[in-house]
DNA sequence: CATATTTGACCCGC
DNA sequence: GCGGGTCAAATATG
């Protein structure tokens, strides 16, 4: 049987394969292939990334600082487990869901502030438990349809320590002052677990369809190559660093494709437009996105943000938030 | 006055 | 019917 690392790696050399067939095309404009190829790659990638998270995934504890002297507990095992008994509803939120621990000061009621402002919405007593759970939704969820939640119960163990569990992704943006990529990778609430399945994308649209590298290890090597990809081994990486694929050169003709609403500077303070999951389907891919409307020259970063567990070959983002 | 929290009622899956 | 999750009116807070 195949090893998980021999499987990675196959994996990882298919995709890089693909990338460069990717290259080749786009280089010839056949946008059609170039489609179906950016859409096998994303599925490799996804695969690759359950590869090595399986391989993994007996690191039951990830134990991390969190600047106040807090101490997160990664619990992946338990999780999973949890995740088997959840209900069919529960299911559908359990593709984004990550479970923390944290350790607090004595009498604290409620556990330390994680970079996001949460409303809470509900307090339930749980059978068998010394103490209630209550409900969190992000703020933002009216003013952004942000669909973060997050569930905070004090241990029966130990009252020092909470439970939290997060349900879904973050899509607002209340750090206005930071790119898309530096609010969820710095900020200590995001799971380290999202950190390490997030791929991000990032493309730039000037007069032609620019992929440009950012953040990897790995800039372009060879010249003939266009993709390249961290070969930081994902139970290696550091959580302030992310999987991204890239290109510094790659072009097509796309041109003046992109919704006004893309553009707004305003909006995000910065270039980082974030496409996250699951409200809408977007069937044919990156290019039904590119096509819809709207012109423009200035450049533009979009991310990708294939969340872990998503195995379909269909890729899906919410694009909700760009006309709002 | 706007926003956040509390809490009983309601909904839904098992 | 039970238990967990959510809603929404009442209340609190700044």
């Amino acid at each position: 049987m195949q090893s998980s690392t021999d499987m990675l790696l196959s994996q990882l050399n298919q995709t890089y394969e693909l990338a460069k067939k990717l290259n080749e095309n786009l280089n010839l404009s056949r946008i059609e292939i170039c489609r179906t190829i950016a859409r096998e790659i994303i599925c490799s990638t996804q695969k690759a990334i359950c590869t090595a998270m399986t391989s993994s995934a007996g690191e039951a504890e990830l134990a991390f600082s969190n600047g106040g002297g807090l101490h997160v507990e990664r619990l992946n095992n338990e999780f999973r487990d949890k995740e088997q008994k959840m209900s069919k509803r529960r299911k559908i939120l359990a593709n984004t869901t990550s479970q923390e621990r944290v350790r607090t000061d004595p009498g604290a009621e409620v556990p330390p502030g994680d970079g996001h402002s949460w409303r809470k919405y509900g307090q339930k007593d749980i059978l068998g438990a010394k103490h209630p759970r209550s409900y969190y939704r992000c703020t933002h969820r009216k003013s952004q349809g942000c669909s973060a939640m997050k569930q905070v119960q004090k241990s029966d163990e130990n009252p020092l320590i909470f439970d939290i569990t997060y349900l879904g992704t973050h899509t607002c943006f209340s750090l206005p002052q930071q790119t898309a990529s530096t609010t969820l990778f710095h900020n200590p609430q995001q799971s380290l677990l999202d950190q390490q399945n997030s791929l991000f994308l990032h493309l730039d649209f000037q007069d032609n369809l620019e992929v440009k590298t950012e953040g990897s290890e790995l800039e372009n090597q060879d010249p003939t190559t266009s993709f390249s990809f961290s070969s930081t081994p994902i139970n290696e990486m550091n959580p302030d660093s992310a999987l991204f694929c890239s290109s510094s050169s790659v072009e097509c003709g796309y041109e003046g494709i992109l919704p006004s609403a893309f553009m707004s500077p305003t909006r995000y303070g910065s270039n980082l437009y974030p496409l996250c999951e699951r409200h809408n389907k977007a069937d044919s891919g990156l290019a039904e996105i590119l096509s819809a409307s709207g012109t423009d020259s200035s450049a533009i970063d979009l991310e990708f943000m294939l969340e872990h567990g998503e195995m379909d070959t269909e890729v899906t983002f919410d694009t909700s938030i760009f006309f709002n």
